[in-house]
RNA sequence: GGGCCCAUAACUCAACGGAUAGAGUAUCGCCCUUCUAAGGCGAGAAUGUAGGUUCAAAUCCUACUGGGCCCA
């Protein structure tokens, strides 16, 4: 509806104007409303008011508008007549699971189709997955959801940090659990200081129980360490499916960059572009160490031997990463790496979901992997269930720290906006339950109270706000139009019956309302990946 | 010491630089012989402080205050 009435305005301005169209807040702006006056104002250097009085007596004459009106002070309101909304209805019902799809993409393409990598989760496999994981994975998830109803071809992809210390750690701890004395002399011949470095904790237990650590024969804690790291990702993987997070391609750092030789390639692919530099015995780029004075690679090194991967060898026009707030000072120099590498910056989006704390009895409960402490997504999935997790996380804008109340969200109860939006959809359910067979021949002309029009303006906004997500990756706003539509719905359902008044054709006008409600919900709990309960 | 994020109602969060700052929870009224009240209707309640830019600032800029993160 947006696009359609911003090809309008196209029509009659001039061109290269930035133009709005938006849903209008309040009945009395219309239904949809643009700002374009004001920013021909200060090109042509006349009254905004003026302006828009001209654009809304043009305007007046399309078809598909009962009214347009210039507001002060520069304004132009739209009010649609119902007849345009009633062909989207039926577009809604011809349509069904491919309404919401659009053939526009966003900002990542230009227009054009493009080839996305969208790296997330991407935790180290020395832990299991926490609960603070689920914030990027359930955004990733739904994200590549969205990038793909516009037309992207997405890879989902998981980057498996599986080279470096930490898997030395890790096997070290294990060592640790069934033969500390074996770990004394191996820390007092290796650099690493001292044992507060051991990974503690419940969840190294279960690690060592689970790879049989008491009949270890092996004491390489290397080799222990990457036995362990194939056991958690196995874990990982479990955890990511029951969540409902998919991945494409799980990306070994060890075996697709370090033992390929890849990062030094990408060293000498990078010394060749220009900018590297010897400076104290070390490899900078930048203000970015490449490799040590010990001779050994960075993790920054390795992550532009990824990058290079993802756009110059599988030739992605675009990666979106995402990160987690403790990456957040490396955003960057990571961005100048991949622009070294002769990467223009638009193809690379690193997004940062910020910190998730969690509350319990009004105070925080600190997550740390070494203390032990933290809430594992399974825990977490146990406790809320999919449905409530999901929706909760992705209610909130991702750059923002954001309390997860856990008591709250134990508590399974209404106080969780996801059974609200749930609810209007077993509504609808119910009563087309009753309606055997569906009516095919309806009048949508007899749809004409305030709650019918309501529900139809929200019904028809979803392909312009899976769009607009598509371009801003403001993907809460999905969530916000789910609790707005599932309002309209519950309006609806208790101003106006459906089912067994006394007029039969009303009835047969409502029915294909509420079919298309059905169908937008389902499309949008689909894109969420949140349940779509036949009752509650 | 350097860098980054955040600050909006009692609480958790929304708001392309736009009109009277929206929801949910909590509180207080009203509404179930009718498609499930896990619902509807209504009330009170907010932009941390001080400047600046703009026709227009919660939004952009500067300083400060208060939370948090990363690096050293």
């Amino acid at each position: 509806m947006i696009e359609s009435i911003k090809s309008k305005l196209k029509n009659i301005i001039r061109e290269g104007t930035e133009i709005n169209v938006n849903p209008s807040e309040k009945e009395e702006f219309g239904h949809y409303s643009t700002n374009v006056a004001f920013k021909l104002a200060s090109s042509e250097k006349r009254p905004p008011f003026e302006i828009a009085k001209e654009l809304a007596a043009e305007l007046s004459e399309s078809a598909d508008f009962e009214k347009v009106e210039a507001a002060p002070p520069g304004f132009v309101n739209f009010w649609l007549k119902p007849e345009a909304l009633h062909e989207e209805l039926k577009e809604i019902i011809k349509k069904k699971k491919s309404f919401g799809r659009s053939n526009v993409p966003g900002r990542t393409g230009k227009g054009q189709v493009s080839k996305v990598n969208l790296e997330f989760v991407s935790a180290n496999p020395t832990g299991p997955l926490t609960m603070a994981n689920g914030r990027g994975g359930f955004y990733g998830d739904v994200l590549a959801n969205i990038l793909e109803n516009v037309g992207h071809k997405v890879t989902r992809e998981y980057y498996v940090n599986d080279a470096g210390n930490q898997v030395f750690l890790l096997g070290l701890s294990i060592l640790n659990k069934v033969a500390p004395e074996k770990v004394e002399q191996i820390l007092a011949k290796h650099p690493l200081a001292d044992k507060a470095v051991l990974y503690m904790g419940a969840y190294i237990d279960a690690l060592a129980g689970a790879l049989g650590a008491g009949r270890l024969r092996e004491e390489d804690p290397l080799k222990i360490g990457k036995r362990a790291t194939r056991q958690l990702l196995r874990d990982i993987k479990a955890s990511l499916k029951k969540a409902g997070i998919k991945f494409d391609v799980w990306f070994s750092e060890d075996k697709n960059l370090h033992r390929k030789g890849e990062l030094k390639k990408t060293l000498n692919f990078l010394k060749k572009k220009g900018g590297v530099e010897e400076k104290d015995g070390a490899t900078w780029l930048g203000d970015g160490v490449l490799v040590k004075s010990d001779g050994n690679p960075t993790y920054f090194l390795a992550d532009l031997a990824y990058h290079y991967d993802k756009f110059i060898k599988r030739k992605f026009d675009v990666a979106i990463d995402i990160w987690g707030a403790d990456h957040h000072g490396y955003k960057g120099r990571m961005e100048k790496g991949v622009e070294a590498l002769g990467i223009s910056p638009e193809r690379l989006k690193i997004l940062i979901a910020q910190l998730v704390r969690l509350v319990s009895g009004g105070k925080e409960v600190r997550m740390s992997k070494r203390k032990g402490e933290f809430i594992t997504m399974d825990e977490l999935l146990e406790e809320v269930g999919v449905d409530a997790a999901r929706f909760f996380f992705l209610m909130h804008s991702l750059d923002t720290h954001m309390d997860f109340d856990l008591d709250l969200a134990k508590e399974r109860s209404q106080k969780n906006p996801v059974y609200y939006a749930q609810y209007a959809y077993v509504r609808a359910i119910n009563i087309l339950k009753r309606a055997n067979p569906q009516p095919t021949i309806y009048n949508l002309q007899l749809l004409t109270s305030d709650s019918e029009i309501k529900l139809m303006l929200e019904l028809v906004k979803l392909p312009d706000i899976l769009a607009q997500t598509a371009e801003d990756y403001q993907v809460h706003r999905l969530t916000k139009y789910a609790t707005e539509l599932a309002k309209a719905f519950h309006n609806f359902y208790e101003k106006e019956r459906v089912v067994g008044i006394g007029d039969k054709e009303l009835e047969k006008a409502r029915l294909a309302l509420v079919s298309a409600a059905k169908i937008v919900l389902e499309n949008l709990f689909t894109i969420l990946g949140i349940s779509k309960p036949k009752k509650m």
